[in-house]
RNA sequence: GCGCGCGUAGCUCAGUUGGUUAGAGCGCCACCCUGAUAAGGUGGAGGUCCCAAGUUCGAAUCUUGGCGCGCGCACCA
């Protein structure tokens, strides 16, 4: 059913059952098998929370380019896959199972932890498959790669044995977020959403300087910290040597000691502490660095007081409470001294590693650390022993007061992170063990690839991706969690000495080895128990072997799983099982060509995937591998070259979307009402990818008619008359091949193009030149230009072609090749279903349904199999050269240009359409004569779209505008740069006639400039402008001044009132809701002597418009009656229908 | 605080290496068509292109500095 107003959520429903009963999916594949690979990678979602509209514009873009590529004739497949692993799993467990910490979770038990993890994946899997399935997003869900499954996880340890085996992959002592209440440390993704705005104590803390013999003086470094429970862990001051510092002594004090700032923060300094001190000495920084100092607590302190210890390079010095040089310390705020207390603070770490180094014990610098996991205070430090350290902040503060250490003390508002799933438990950072990869040393390993991906938006290249690569740090991969991969690493008990387990082949190969019966006995007990568990905790914790290191000792695994980053990153060959498996499909299937996720995948997927391959597969990996097996080619970029970054989506009140502002539709809701073109058109053709997108049901509604509505309107013209006029391709068409433009040439009746109507050529031509930019742009990637130039031609053709060619439609004579035959009539035809079939396979990558549904109808049902059964099994139009014809489009803008202005001519002087005028001329701005005479050949074609006698080019058209000649700014501004503006003030007043004569004759002319010179300036250096005089119905536009004669002979206003009265007629017609054949007596009477006459005049005229069988002026007895106004004149019409009689 | 992006019509957004009268859709007003018709079309009004300075013959476009918004990073003490 093609007429009316479509349904295309029931429309698209319909396809859907096409594909899966026709298997089209698959057979899109099928067909290109064996040609030029489109490689796609899928970046998994997490199927543990519902799909939103976020998610479906991925799909959208995930989905375009392989059904672009598809049908340009290459082979891509599309393997689904899932994520599946991580926290945001674990968390939800833990609220189904209404428990919080690890403790529960031990308690619990991890066994059946792991298993309601493992079931808790899949529990929107529905969703997730509805959702994809409904948007048209072509996945094959069936082979997915799930990044839980055995063989993913031993690709993934193969991975990381093989970093270990290279020594990339490290235990280390490090700085993290640590949630103590939770006994773990987060992600910094997950620090990144717990950060809230809070006040906390600022201390200015005096940290008196000792003398070579160790004693104190009345000096004190002033040092400032908003975290003042770290104080206890002092073991530096941090200046910067460059730096000039101030000796302050404050006046008026008793018996005040000196406080050491630096010099550019003496003034804020003395402003806070409200005092006024006097500059006893400056120093540079330098003199400072080497100095002994008093720490604010003696936590640590020896007994005996501070002994040195030795130097790398001889010597001694005293280990800790000294001071250094930085470079991280600014005078941007506090004192430009700098507490540093390396137990909590990553760059304090730093310090204490850079000092360690200079040490020939590194041992000499403990890190100290008065705080347990649990984030409460040891015995070590008495004033807040067992309690949480920011509750101690209090106590602190009261302590250093007592003992005259607190120089100042404010609130200071800032942002601090909280534990994001227990918001009132705040962060801290921790020393804590960790596995890292080394990453920080592929920096410019990792930038050299980055260059070679095809951003897009480019500037993620050398912006957000880029400046992230610059400030790369080691790769914190080990979680202290349950749900993950499991660190594939065994340590023995006795040495500590450690090796990497590539598989699980591989560990049941090890001597000795025992426990993998943990499963078998699990399986035993639950025989649906999921094989893929067999590589997770706690089954693989208990598998142990004998030691290699040390006899008579075990391996045993450490306790950790891996970040799920790591997991997704690897994605590129452990969706095959690469390397234990799949060697050809990843050969064939490495880099992707294409990618795209939204931009918060910078740090995540994009990220993960690049650092994985570049350390894997650049220059001087892998060295693992089975034999027999080959690495990937090494040629930057990998995995992936090209990658769409799409911006965020927003809710309709462009806020974040959140489910519970509800301030956004479920996609069900747009699917069910608009359907999923819609929705791919709105994402694809409404702003590029890149911007962040207001999602709106208003927008996504009116997005509608633009274009989805439009084509309809087109196609359907287009399938209602080819019915009644007997078109059918079937029959004219024998072997349809392609169905394009030489396919079609076979045809019985098909005339060439140069023999059809300028219109139709007209039309052609801009399909086919249509067809090859949206090639060019699809090539590059930029679907919103091509969305916009499809847009354009389904314009044309609804609103030039369709529109100027209905007469042809409604001609006598059948659209066949028959003798009752119409050839113009055919022509009109061919000419459209040509277009028709060109633009819905433009389109059909972008609005797969509605495409499919034109296909079906306008190629399948009139060829049968004789033609691909889908429009998605047929090759993307080429577009035919020989049909292009730029002159033609270039004067078809121009006479539609001539048709608008002349109707803003007419809105100027309130001249409406429907009254005829006697004449109107063109001016051409700087035409072709070629383009004028073309014009006026056409005059039929203005007169008619705007209703005139007479239409011609001017021939006099000083008398309507007057020219002006300006400079091609853009041409000459390189030339004359600074003379531009007296070569433009003498073009104003020069005499234009004789300046363009000289010009037409010579080919240049020399301008005199006001200052003096001249300028020698080509024909092509002038623009002429031509400008309309006061006084003329006149419109101006770029391209012509269109002048209307407003001049109203008595005939004029006659024929305007008779199609005055035609409409009134035709709206009575429609009042009565009669059919468009049903012919009527009419009666129209008026005491209006004008309108009258006119009527009588016209009578005939009127009849014909208004199946009328007679026109009569007096009342018809039983007639529907109605008043009208006609121009100010009134007018009873009379209607009564005529008993049916035939057609017209 | 640092980084990235963005500020153009009432709303949502284009504007392709600096160039002459800055565009579209929606909404609004007016009009047209009435054989695609519970559709379709045309025209109009509406803009200090966030502000300021600079570079340039010329800036919505380039530079710098503000202001505002979004995102990312970050207790850099």
């Amino acid at each position: 059913m093609v007429g009316g107003r479509p349904d295309f959520p029931a429309l698209e429903r319909s396809i859907l059952a096409f594909w899966k009963e026709a298997d089209v999916e698959r057979r899109t594949l099928a067909q290109r098998r064996g040609a030029e690979r489109f490689v796609f990678f899928e970046g998994p979602p997490t199927a543990n929370g519902m799909p939103h509209p976020g998610h479906c514009l991925t799909r959208t873009i995930k989905d375009l380019y392989p059904r672009y590529r598809t049908m340009r004739g290459q082979y891509c497949e599309r393997k689904g896959g899932w994520d599946t692993h991580g926290l945001p799993v674990e968390v939800e467990v833990c609220k189904a199972l209404g428990i919080h910490s690890k403790a529960e979770i031990e308690a619990y038990g991890v066994e059946p932890f792991i298993h309601k993890c493992q079931e808790s994946v899949w529990r929107y899997m529905k969703e997730w498959e509805t959702t994809t399935e409904r948007i048209g997003f072509w996945l094959d869900l069936s082979t997915a790669y799930v990044t839980y499954h055995r063989s993913y996880v031993e690709s993934v340890w193969w991975a990381l044995a093989d970093l270990f085996e290279r020594g990339l992959l490290y235990r280390g002592h490090k700085i993290v977020w640590w949630w103590a209440q939770g006994g773990t440390a987060l992600s910094s993704g997950e620090v990144g959403q717990g950060y809230k705005e809070v006040a906390d104590p600022s201390v200015y803390v005096a940290l008196p300087l000792l003398d070579e013999a160790g004693r104190r003086g009345t000096r004190s470094l002033v040092a400032w910290t908003t975290t003042p429970w770290t104080l206890p862990a002092n073991q530096f001051a941090a200046v910067r040597s460059d730096l000039e510092y101030t000796v302050l002594r404050e006046r008026d004090g008793a018996d005040a000691g000196e406080y050491v700032v630096a010099s550019a923060l003496a003034t804020a300094f003395a402003e806070k502490t409200k005092k006024t001190f006097d500059i006893v000495a400056t120093l540079p920084g330098s003199d400072l660095v080497g100095r002994s100092y008093l720490p604010p607590f003696d936590t640590f302190r020896p007994a005996g007081g501070l002994s040195g210890a030795e130097l790398v390079g001889g010597g001694r010095q005293v280990a800790a409470w000294r001071v250094v040089a930085a470079d991280f310390v600014t005078t941007d705020s506090g004192t430009g001294i700098v507490h540093v207390a390396p137990a909590f603070g990553e760059v304090d770490f730093g310090v204490l590693t850079t000092e360690r180094a200079r040490f020939a014990d590194p041992a000499a610098l403990d890190l100290l650390c008065p705080v347990a996991p649990d984030g409460t205070f040891t015995d070590a430090f008495p004033v807040g022993s067992g309690r949480f350290v920011k509750l101690v902040d209090r106590d602190i503060i009261r302590d250093l007061r007592q003992r005259g250490l607190l120089v100042h003390q404010e609130q200071y508002v800032h942002d601090y992170p909280f534990c994001w799933r227990a918001d009132d438990d705040p962060l801290i950072q921790y020393p804590r063990q960790s596995w890292f990869i080394r990453t920080a040393q592929f920096r410019a390993a990792l930038l050299a690839n980055n260059a070679r991906i095809n951003w897009l938006p480019e500037h993620i290249r050398d912006g957000r991706f880029g400046n992230f690569l610059e400030s790369n740090v080691d790769w914190a991969l080990s979680r202290e969690r349950y749900w993950g991969t499991p660190l594939p690493i065994w340590v023995c008990e006795a040495t500590g000495r450690a090796e990497a387990v590539p598989s699980y082949a591989a560990l049941l190969a090890k001597p000795g080895v025992a426990g993998t019966d943990l499963f078998d006995r699990a399986k035993a007990k639950q025989p649906d128990l999921c094989e893929d568990l067999r590589v997770h905790k706690p089954y693989i914790d208990a598998v142990t072997y004998d030691s290699p290191f040390a006899a008579g000792s075990r391996m045993r695994r450490v306790p950790e799983v891996i970040d799920c980053w790591f997991d997704s990153g690897a994605m590129p060959f452990a969706q095959w099982g690469w390397p234990h498996a799949g060697a050809d499909a990843f050969a064939g299937q490495f880099p992707a060509d294409f990618i795209s996720e939204a931009i918060d995948q910078t740090r995540g997927w994009f990220y993960s995937q690049l650092a994985i391959s570049t350390l894997l597969f650049g220059g001087d990996g892998p060295r693992t591998l089975p034999a027999g097996v080959a690495p990937p080619p090494a040629d930057w970029p990998h995995p992936f070259r090209t990658c769409i970054v799409l911006g965020l989506m927003l809710g309709e009140d462009g806020q974040k979307m959140s489910k519970s502002k509800r301030n956004y539709k479920e996609p069900g809701v747009i699917f069910d009402a608009y359907g999923a073109d819609a929705l791919r058109w709105y994402f694809l053709a409404a702003q590029p990818p890149w911007t962040t997108i207001r999602y709106s049901e208003r927008a996504i509604r009116e997005s509608v008619p633009e274009f989805l509505l439009r084509l309809w309107n087109v196609y359907s013209f287009f399938v209602i008359y080819a019915r009644i006029d007997g078109f059918d391709p079937g029959r004219l068409l024998d072997r349809p091949g392609r169905l394009d433009h030489a396919d079609l040439a076979a045809a019985r009746g098909w005339r060439p193009a140069a023999e059809r109507c300028e219109l139709d050529r007209w039309m052609l031509a801009e399909t086919s030149a249509t067809a090859a930019a949206v090639t060019e742009r699809m090539d590059r990637y930029d679907h919103f230009g091509a969305a916009g130039l499809i847009a354009a031609l389904v314009d044309g053709a609804s609103n030039w072609f369709v529109r100027r060619s209905r007469d042809r439609f409604w001609a006598a004579g059948r659209a066949d090749d028959s003798p009752a035959g119409n050839p113009d009539k055919l022509d009109a035809y061919w000419t459209l279903y040509e277009t028709l079939l060109t633009v819905a396979r433009l389109a059909a990558p972008f609005v797969p349904f509605v495409t499919e549904a034109m296909w079906r109808n306008l190629a399948v049902s009139p060829f049968g199999d004789r033609v691909p059964d889908s429009i998605h099994l047929t090759d993307y139009p080429p577009g035919a050269p020989a049909l292009l014809d730029p002159d033609l489009v270039r004067r078809m803008t121009l006479v539609r240009d001539v048709a608008s202005l002349g109707r803003a001519a007419r809105a100027g002087a309130r001249l409406k359409v429907r009254q005829p005028l006697a004449k109107v001329e063109v001016i051409l701005a700087d035409a072709r004569a070629a383009d004028a005479a073309w014009l006026e050949a056409h005059a039929d074609l203005v007169r008619d779209e705007l209703n005139v006698k007479q239409f011609e080019v001017c021939r006099e058209p000083d008398r309507y505008i007057t020219r002006s000649v300006q400079p091609d700014l853009k041409r000459l501004g390189p030339r004359l740069g600074k003379d531009l503006p007296r070569v433009r003030a003498a073009l104003a007043t020069a005499d234009v006639g004789a300046l363009l004569a000289a010009c037409n004759r010579d080919g240049w002319v020399d301008v005199a400039l006001p200052g003096g010179g001249t300028a020698t300036l080509e024909r092509e250096d002038l623009l002429v402008r031509t400008t309309a005089r006061e006084g003329w119905a006149a419109a101006e536009g770029p391209a012509a001044v269109v002048v209307m004669a407003t001049e109203l002979s008595p005939e004029l206003v006659a024929e305007g009132l008779v199609r005055e009265v035609v409409h009134a007629v035709q709206a009575a017609r429609k009042t009565l809701d009669l059919e468009f054949t049903q012919r009527i007596e009419l009666s129209l009477c008026t005491p209006a002597a004008p309108l009258a006459e006119a009527i009588a005049t016209h009578r005939d005229t009127i009849a014909a418009e208004t199946l009328a069988s007679v026109v009569l002026d007096v009342p018809i007895e039983g007639g529907t009656r109605e008043e009208h106004d006609i121009d100010g004149h009134p007018l009873m019409i009379t209607v009564r229908p005529l008993a049916a009689e035939g057609a017209a």
